[in-house]
DNA sequence: CGGCGACTAGAACGAACGCTCTATCCAGAG
DNA sequence: CTCTGGATAGAGCGTTCGTTCTAGTCGCCG
């Protein structure tokens, strides 16, 4: 994987684009709503472009584009872990902070992941494959936390799996309903949870 | 809504063989994923009579397939809430029954409600909003459970956004990563969480 | 028996789908 | 300069999409 990393400016390379267009839309309208045809007109490239850069069709780029998703939450969830010592509040943070996204995307951007790969569980595989591997990583992420936090590993590991499921769900139940109050009572009850492990409690 | 309700069989009328059909379909492969022309086939019935009871198109009978998995979902959740005097006991016996429903299904049945509004916030609004609908009314039915445990109303309906947030979460997650960690993880700290707000604590 | 509404049946439409294909462009190596 | 291969460009393939439409079947009421 040697990428030249052009990072953000929509002048990136044309193979950046695309994926870039491929995760945005795949967010808002799921893998089998998004079209490649979309893709590459929004993405300002050509159908030739697509094919050469993914010959793999869409399966392989809806794949990279789980993997884009998977990249971004993951330098997110670093970024609110990082700046706070306890990771109950980081996580609080974080969940508001999420609301705020959704609330500002007009309640269209969820989790990437989580859109582009909910319906393909069956025919793609890879798709399937990478979303596993970005819930695995996040929660890699969180459990570090909670060990660097003090926490024995199995009980870091094992809230792990609650941390991230619950913000995956609190995400799509606050775009559902258009509201950040899943989010923030998430937010507040995985603060509360990860207090019941012998930290102080504060509600 | 007055159905005749023949409640099973698959000669059961025509429009509820269509309807469950739809949901079943919906479940596995999503919304934008799954054509009228298979749902017809699969429910053996005819093209004719999907527009003849659904003439709204896809996104009726889309909706239609929503609430059909709002009402099954709630009819489970209450079967599990009533079974059990502690809430939380009750929610770890339902994770359970999740996880070996979605095991037994070969990973592939997750949330029917949430695979089919998944990608559909945009263009579809009637979808979105059956599936709020449900979301809400399985909270009303957990807040319920709640306030008969002897919670507060505000700590009731409060826990219960948190409730049906990981739930959705954890099913999601364990359907992903084809284990029944995380549903399994999912009810234990709900449960824990729970038992923070006064009642006995116990891993 | 005639008539009527509910329901079944499936051909057909235009549009969009994923993908293949050939043709062209162009920077750098020789 | 020529040559080459990565990248761009888009017409066009066969298929499927959601939907519409006309025709036919059936049971029931008069």
């Amino acid at each position: 994987m040697k990428t030249k990393a052009p990072h953000d400016l929509e002048t990136a390379g044309t193979r950046e684009r695309i994926v870039r267009t491929a995760s945005r839309l795949m967010q808002r309208q799921g893998y089998e709503g998004t079209g490649i045809k979309q893709i590459s007109r929004e993405a300002g490239a050509t159908l030739g472009s697509v094919y050469h850069f993914f010959p793999g069709g869409k399966q392989e780029l809806g794949t990279a584009a789980v993997r884009l998703g998977d990249e971004e939450f993951t330098e997110l969830l670093r970024e609110f872990l990082d700046a706070e010592p306890d990771p109950a509040k980081a996580l609080v943070a974080l969940t508001a902070s999420l609301a705020q996204g959704l609330r500002e995307s007009d309640w269209l951007d969820g989790c990437p992941v989580t859109s582009t790969v909910v319906g393909t569980a069956a025919g793609a595989p890879g798709i399937q494959q990478a979303a596993a591997e970005a819930f695995a990583r996040w929660r890699a992420v969180v459990a570090g936390k909670l060990v660097t936090a003090g926490f024995a590993e199995a009980d870091a590991e094992d809230l792990a799996h609650t941390v991230i499921a619950t913000l995956e769900g609190a995400e799509l139940a606050s775009q559902v309903a258009r509201s950040e109050t899943p989010l923030e009572a998430a937010g507040r009850h995985l603060a509360r949870l990860i207090a019941t492990y012998g930290g102080s409690v504060r509600t």
